[in-house]
DNA sequence: TCTTCCACTTACCAATAGGTAAGTTCAATA
DNA sequence: TATTGAACTTACCTATTGGTAAGTGGAAGA
């Protein structure tokens, strides 16, 4: 199958779980948005667990790239993990299906014969605590230390991400932007409070 | 019905809609957990989405009970959100599995057919925004802002419980338990920071 | 005693799920 | 030209889903 191909594949796939979840998608729906007949994808992939596998791969694939992009700029070391966290955070805004996709992971990953986010993901949570410890004032911090910390602001972008069409129908387009708005510049300050070194 | 005998099917559908979602429960699971047939709740309920509705009201009146709860301590207005959000965390940490439903809603309720989760929740966050205009220095906040604050903690509380799982899968208890105190302690700290009067 | 009502069951239904088996089509290669 | 192999399709299977219809059994009230 050609790279691009597949490409299309998961990434039709992505969007369909991420907006009903493993459960919510049939391997025929996916077919269908691509103008197959499911037997078709079961002929590529073997099974709707592994389209599912091939999509969260690709997922963590495309994390840890983006964070080593962020965390290789080498000037200033400071500053990659506010910056790395603010382009996080417009990228999820900009595109919500994916923190979708991975909060029902999150929720669903236990019960699931693989409990596939805790190997998908664990290498991107690492590499992500380990740029707490560049940042000055930090690099004595422990591990759960810098950890808790940048769990809270991935807490912070993931849900507000995946809040969006809830708030949106709670108070209409025009207050959400001003929540919006609100949200990104409370957030930058609460990243510039965390950071100061820990006394 | 006898109201306690509601109250026993509605915590039996909620732990189970909370651990595998809307469609991931049928209502024969729900009728065998409680020893009975799908169709005497079908008979009880009329139809599914009428047994999670019922589920999400229950939950929806807990939580305005223990907001006005907290919000009408009286003497001290300014340190009630906050010992409010503490008391939040620690109770959703103890049962997150109100929270994985809670969060299973906010990804579902555009899909299904009635959005639930605008409605049953509307009232309770925009009492909650009200708690932020007693603390000192708030008064003058836009709702944006104060909406933006509160959500934000609100975030971290609920996704930090929702990864429970995965995160003691990745990390092992020891090490989950440091985190999760480390957690506790950073979002402490950041609720003080948040709530410093804004110049 | 007769009737009514309520909680609940058995029987059944059409729709849909994931998956298997056995082709068919067609371009590339030998 | 003959063969192969990948990319599909049609046909079919069993299990499960939410829901309907038609009872059953027993306690309460007249």
């Amino acid at each position: 199958m050609p790279a691009d191909t597949k490409e299309q594949f998961l990434e039709t796939a992505e969007t369909l779980f991420a907006e009903r979840g493993f459960y919510g998608v049939s391997i025929a729906a996916i077919a269908d948005e691509l103008g197959l007949t499911k037997q078709a994808l079961l002929h590529h992939f073997g099974s709707k667990e592994k389209i599912y596998g091939a999509v969260l791969q690709r997922i963590s694939d495309d994390l840890q790239q983006q964070l080593e992009a962020h965390a290789l700029s080498g000037a200033e070391p400071q500053g990659d993990l506010k910056r790395y966290l603010l382009f996080f955070m417009q990228e999820t805004t900009k595109n919500p299906a994916r923190a979708q996709l991975l909060m029902r992971e999150l929720l669903d990953n236990k019960r699931r014969a693989a409990d596939a986010a805790t190997w998908y993901l664990k290498d991107y949570l690492t590499k992500l605590s380990r740029l707490v410890y560049e940042a000055p004032g930090w690099e004595n911090a422990t591990e759960a230390e810098a950890f808790a910390m940048i769990y809270q602001f991935l807490s912070a972008i993931n849900y507000f991400a995946v809040s969006q069409p809830t708030l949106l129908g709670i108070f209409g387009k025009a207050r959400y932007k001003k929540i919006d708005d609100a949200y990104t510049a409370e957030f930058s300050r609460l990243i510039d409070e965390a950071l100061k070194p820990r006394c």
